[in-house]
RNA sequence: GGCGCGUUAUCCAAGAGGCUAGGAGCCGGUCUGCAAAACCGUUAACGUCGGUUCGAAUCCGACACGCGCCUCCA
C-alpha cells in the first residue's frame, strides 16, 4: 500500500507521488512572531511534525522548511507599544517558539527561513509579476491583480462574485479590484522598511512564503502544509503569485490540520479564548499534551479541556506502565542463553507473537491513509492489552518469552520515533508524573511515608481497623495505597 | 447570502457497503486481610426521513442541528 494524502487541492484522498522519486520537498506556514504560541500552533507543529517524521521513516530524503515571519503590522504594533524596535519583537518570540516547539519535541526542519532574510528574493517575484502585468504600483505600494489570474481561489473553491457578495473587504482606493491583495508596502515614517523599485517598504505577507519555499524547494514542489484558516486568503495568493509569476505548478499537494476549539469553538487571538503552550505545560507534561494532539486525526477539529488532557494523560501513562513492566523484566534478567531450547509458547504467547508480526504492517497502514495516526494509537494500545495479559500469566520468563518482550519493547521505540513519543525511560516518565500530581496534594510527602510505616506495623501486628483507617485517611486526601510483596509505594489518585 | 465540513454508544475517538478499532468510565469476576494496579468478562453506536443494493453507520437525496471560511489567524 502506497502513502495517500488528502490535498485540500482536490478534495480527495491522492496517491502520493513525489516529483522526484525518493525525495520529498515540504514547506510549512510558520508563525508571526509577535506574542507567545498558544495550543493551536502546537496542533499544527505536531501535525506537521508527524507528516515529516513519517516521510522520513518510509524512506524519503525530506528538505522540510518552516519559516518565521518576522516583518508585519502586528510586529511593529507591538514595538511600538514597548517602544522597541520591530527587531527586538521578532527575535524575542522566535526564542520564544524555539522554546515551545522544542519542549513538544518537534523534529527541527531542514531550514528556517526570516523573511527579512528573502527580501531580495520577494522584490525579484514582484518585478516579474509587475512586469508579466499581474501586479500594479499604486502610491508606493504594489498590488497583486486577482483578475488577471484565471486560477485564482481554485484552492478554496469559490469564485471573486460569491466572494464580494458578502464580503468584508475594504476598497482601498489604490487597489483597482477590491480583492486585489498588498506584494509590498509603501513604508510610513518610523517604520522599518527596505529599498526597492517602487520606494522604501516592506513585503506583503503573502509573498514571503513565495519567496522562500521557492528558495529552498524550486518553483514546483511537493507539500505545502497550514492550518485550515490559511487556505484563504493565504495559500490562494501564495498559489497567484507563485503560479503567475513561474508560469508552472506551485505545490502538487496541499494539507491543512483542523482547528483547536474551545468548548466547540475555534481557539482563536480575536475571540480570546486561548491558552498559550506555556501555561498548559505548567500542568500538563508535554507529551501529554503531544498525545491528546495525536488522539484526534489532524483534519479533525479537537476540543481541549481538562477532562480530555486528563484523559490523555491516563491514556499515556497506561502505555508508559506497560513499557516501564518492560525494562524492569529485561534489566533484571540474564539474557537468553545461546543454547537456550526452542520451547513453545503458550496460547497469550503466540497471540502476542501474532500482534508483534502484524504491528509494523498494520502500524504503515494506518500511517500510509492520510497520517492516520490516531487509528496508529489505537495498534499500540491493542498490543498493551495483549502484552499486559502476557506479563500477567506467564510465570517464568523463557529466553523465547524474554525476546518476545524485547520485540515488544523495540516496536515501542521504533514508531515512538514517528509519533514523537515515548522518548524518556518510562521509570522517569512515570515518577515525573507521579511527583506533578503530588504536587496537587496538601499533605507532604514524609508525612505519607510515617502514616505507610504505622500503617505497615499495624498490618503486621493483624491490626486491620487501624491499617484500614489510615488508608482511608489517605484516600480522602487524594492518596492511594499499594500493596505489594516488596512492600507498599502511594500515588496519586 | 455564498462555499465547505461535521453529527458514531455515558464521554473522547478511528473506520467507511458484509470483517472485534481504540481509550476513559460503569457494572460483574480473578488477585488481595481489605484495597489498588494488572488481567478477564460485560455493556452499548452510527442525527432524522427517503432512495440505491441481496446487504447501508458507510453510497445518493432532502431535512434538522452544530461548526468553519468569506477581515489578521495554525
Amino acid at each position: 500500500m502506497a502513502l495517500r494524502i488528502y490535498n485540500t487541492l482536490t478534495g480527495e484522498k491522492e496517491t502520493f507521488v513525489p516529483l522526484i522519486p525518493g525525495k520529498v520537498g515540504m514547506y510549512v506556514c510558520g508563525v508571526t512572531v509577535y506574542d507567545y504560541c498558544h495550543i493551536g500552533h502546537a496542533r499544527a507543529g505536531v501535525a506537521f511534525d508527524i507528516v515529516f517524521r513519517y516521510l522520513k521513516y518510509a524512506g524519503f530524503d525530506v528538505t522540510y522548511v518552516r519559516n518565521y515571519t518576522d516583518i508585519d503590522d502586528k510586529i511593529i504594533n507591538r514595538a511600538n507599544l514597548e517602544g522597541t524596535d520591530y527587531r527586538t519583537i521578532a527575535d524575542r518570540y522566535i526564542q520564544a517558539f524555539d522554546e515551545d516547539m522544542e519542549r513538544l519535541g518537534l523534529a527541527k526542519p531542514t531550514v528556517e527561513p526570516k523573511a527579512t532574510d528573502h527580501i531580495d528574493g520577494i522584490i525579484a517575484i514582484i518585478e516579474a509579476l509587475v512586469a508579466k502585468g499581474h501586479a500594479y504600483a499604486s502610491d508606493g505600494d504594489v498590488y497583486y491583480a486577482v483578475e488577471t489570474f484565471p486560477g485564482y481561489l481554485k484552492l478554496s473553491g469559490r469564485n471573486l462574485e460569491e466572494m464580494q457578495a458578502g464580503a468584508r473587504v475594504e476598497v482601498g482606493d489604490k487597489k483597482q479590484h477590491p480583492m486585489d491583495f498588498a506584494l509590498w508596502k509603501g513604508s510610513k515614517p518610523g517604520e522599518p522598511w527596505w529599498q526597492s523599485p517602487w520606494g522604501n517598504g516592506r513585503p506583503g505577507w503573502h509573498i514571503e512564503c513565495s519567496a522562500m519555499s521557492m528558495d529552498f524547494l524550486g518553483k514546483t514542489f511537493d507539500i505545502h502544509g497550514g492550518g485550515k484558516d490559511l487556505v484563504f486568503p493565504h495559500h490562494e495568493n501564495e498559489i497567484a503569485q507563485s503560479e503567475a509569476a513561474h508560469g508552472c505548478q506551485f505545490v502538487r499537494y496541499w494539507l491543512h490540520n483542523g482547528f483547536v476549539n474551545i468548548n466547540a469553538e475555534k481557539m482563536s487571538k480575536s475571540l480570546g479564548n486561548f491558552f498559550t503552550i506555556r501555561e498548559v505545560l505548567k500542568k500538563y507534561d508535554p507529551e501529554t499534551l503531544r498525545f491528546f494532539i495525536l488522539s484526534a486525526h489532524y483534519r479533525s477539529p479537537i476540543d481541549f479541556s481538562d477532562q480530555n488532557l486528563d484523559e490523555a494523560q491516563t491514556g499515556l501513562e497506561r502505555i508508559y506502565s506497560c513499557l516501564a513492566a518492560l525494562d524492569e523484566i529485561l534489566h533484571s534478567q540474564s539474557p537468553p542463553s545461546e543454547f537456550a531450547v526452542l520451547e513453545n509458547l503458550t496460547q497469550v504467547g503466540l497471540e502476542l507473537q501474532e500482534k508483534v508480526d502484524q504491528f509494523i504492517p498494520r502500524f504503515v497502514e494506518a500511517m500510509d491513509d492520510d497520517f492516520n495516526a490516531t487509528q496508529a494509537l489505537g495498534i499500540l494500545f491493542e498490543t498493551v492489552r495483549t502484552t499486559n495479559r502476557f506479563l500477567a500469566e506467564t510465570k517464568e520468563m523463557t529466553s523465547v518469552s524474554l525476546a518476545l518482550i524485547a520485540h515488544v519493547r523495540h516496536l515501542f521505540v521504533e514508531t515512538g520515533t514517528v509519533l514523537g513519543l515515548f522518548t524518556t525511560p518510562p521509570a522517569i516518565w512515570l515518577a515525573g508524573i507521579k511527583s506533578a500530581k503530588a504536587d496537587r496534594i496538601d499533605i507532604p510527602a514524609d508525612e505519607i511515608e510515617r502514616l505507610i510505616v504505622e500503617r505497615t506495623e499495624a498490618r503486621a501486628a493483624k491490626n486491620f481497623k487501624r491499617g484500614d483507617e489510615i488508608r482511608d485517611l489517605l484516600l480522602a486526601k487524594g492518596i492511594v495505597l499499594l500493596d505489594s510483596a516488596q512492600g507498599t509505594t502511594w500515588k496519586v489518585k
